[in-house]
DNA sequence: CATCATGTAACATATGAAGTTACATGATAC
DNA sequence: GTATCATGTAACTTCATATGTTACATGATG
């Protein structure tokens, strides 16, 4: 299974580190992600590890942006967050040597591989920036609207 | 996310069915299974609402295929055994109005709906009389190897 | 060295799947 | 008809896991 929560939240708190020029700290992270600082520290923790951001201590510390909005996919944050990899089907310990599963498997494992292969490539083509500049053209158009609103009753 | 578990433990349930020429009681299945019994009765019925298979009560009841094998995909039990939509992206009721989250769900509901239907698509293309005789042949492959043992011994 | 921020272990809570018990319902055999 | 067998299902109990929380250690900045 996918786990969209964690993906969806993860977008959040970055597409909020782009509009900030600083490092934003863990308790700024928490409020837009809707969770609490330790969950953040330990969910960016895993994008850390991949070269995705950086986090610094001490005063003005925060999280930043390791590389160009650019250069970043959304196939590169699910992968940090932890894929699950969309299936697990028959690798567990269970019945190693079960025929059964093994003729399921024979049947399916391609299939999960292929599967996830596409989805992984679809992600791979949305970078970060995109998102962010789709995200800003929603804001202004909300704006927009709303103003009209504004206008309307006036 | 894909539950894997469940289809597989119904696959084993199902091939144990074509094996047996009689209805199968949930006791036996809960076995070839490895659970327990009103769990079985929980999972197939599922299956049986989806008419591929059916239940009888009394002596000499318990389950049988309602369906002829070659007629059964392994997509009609993947639907019919709770397929949980490979993914929930954005459509939790939490934050409906998130821009943030539209313009995730805008890059990323036709890819799920894509993966998806690959996904059936090649489940469907595997019925279960081919994964019943794909069994078998590893059934025999398996019962040689053995002999082959006892013959190298004797 | 006081303060701020991350790092992390340890524990608490919540959610959902799976297992279990208990009993109702219906079918068959005698 | 009634004893027995099997499913149907509600209610409850684990169990696993994700998430939230507390507490404290570490390191950086002023």
């Amino acid at each position: 299974m996918i786990r969209d929560s964690r993906l969806s939240s993860v977008l959040h708190g970055l597409l909020h580190m782009i509009g900030a020029g600083e490092p934003v700290t863990s308790e700024q992270l928490a409020q837009a992600m809707a969770t609490n600082p330790v969950v953040v520290r330990r969910v960016m923790a895993g994008l850390r590890e991949q070269g995705l951001v950086r986090s610094e201590k001490g005063h003005g510390g925060g999280w930043t942006l390791a590389r160009d909005p650019a250069d970043i996919t959304l196939a590169d944050i699910y992968r940090a967050v932890g894929a699950p990899t969309i299936v697990a089907m028959g690798h567990r310990s269970e019945n190693p040597g079960c025929l059964v599963e093994q003729a399921v498997n024979d049947a399916l494992s391609g299939t999960f591989r292929e599967v996830e292969a596409i989805f992984l490539k679809r992600l791979g083509a949305v970078t970060l920036d995109a998102l962010a500049k789709d995200f800003k053209r929603r804001l202004a158009k909300h704006k927009q609207s709303l103003e009209d609103q504004i206008h309307a009753v006036k």
